[in-house]
DNA sequence: CGATCATCATCAATGCATTGATGACTGTCA
DNA sequence: TGACAGTCATCAATGCATTGATGATGATCG
């Protein structure tokens, strides 16, 4: 094979993004929420009535991904949407009272997740970390697309 | 909300780790392969004979994940799976000549997403960040154990 | 005014992941 | 020998994600 499997620095990545995600799944799941959901009404909490795909685009989702989703949420009561007053095309989005809710003890949990992963570094060590994540990833955007 | 989104490390991270998913996509899209097909072949390539829960374990999946994405390889005739000799419980799962050669071709321009990511790094840098991928992975272990 | 383009929503097919539950088999220990 | 624990496979329900295709609407420019 190409590479061998422990120079694959992606692969650190990867578990490093898994552990994330499990943790958040864990924080999140006591209020009926998944990580995605979560996701989706954390941005929805600070821009009331914006659009299906403008809120995709916030998550880094598909517009179908977001439109399934925001399904789910509105079944359950927890998002409301209309037609905007001038462009019917678009269905605004907002919380609901009890989408609130959820959202507020979903986040006090995960807030928990996010202060532990601060707290495991040093300002200087956190600094250099998003410096180091932001290369990767501009870094692997150019192979995608050389790929291309 | 408890903490702006602006301070949480956990976005640089997921961030990069959907990069590198796309990355990936990408690059493994033209032998017909999706990535966790990918990481299954890959680690099957090492491991003939493998049971699906311990493919799973590898991958880092449950069990029930894998089984679907090997019935997919398996009817498309990239893996083959057949009872074990003695423990005719478990199916002994093997690449076929035609998975081989979808694994290397994948594997090919797999490992030059992990060059690029290689070559935009020093040695020093790389071992920097997998020390602080490792210490967030820990921290975020430990987290989620605790809200457990 | 009318063609064009961008944006938005939505249908369909496919694939990956989870939890939960069930049944079959092996090996061990009392 | 017979109960028990561990491993394995598999069924079912739910949710998230992709690509691809379709159609409706509003703005822009010739």
């Amino acid at each position: 094979m190409g590479m061998p499997a422990s120079d694959r620095l992606g692969i650190d990545l990867h578990l490093a993004d898994q552990e994330l995600l499990a943790a958040k799944r864990v924080a999140v799941e006591p209020a009926g929420l998944t990580v995605p959901q979560y996701a989706a009404l954390f941005v929805l909490a600070e821009n009331a009535g914006i659009s299906g795909a403008a809120l995709a685009r916030a998550c880094q989702v598909t517009p179908q991904a977001m439109a399934v989703l925001l399904r789910h949420l509105t079944d359950r009561g927890l998002v409301e949407r209309a037609p905007h007053r001038w462009h019917r095309n678009i269905l605004e989005t907002r919380l609901t009272d009890r989408g609130r809710a959820a959202l507020e003890l979903a986040d006090d949990r995960a807030s928990a997740v996010e202060q532990a992963l601060h707290a495991e570094f040093t300002s200087a060590e956190r600094d250099h970390l998003r410096q180091l994540l932001a290369r990767a990833t501009s870094a692997l955007r150019r192979a995608a697309h050389a790929l291309d």
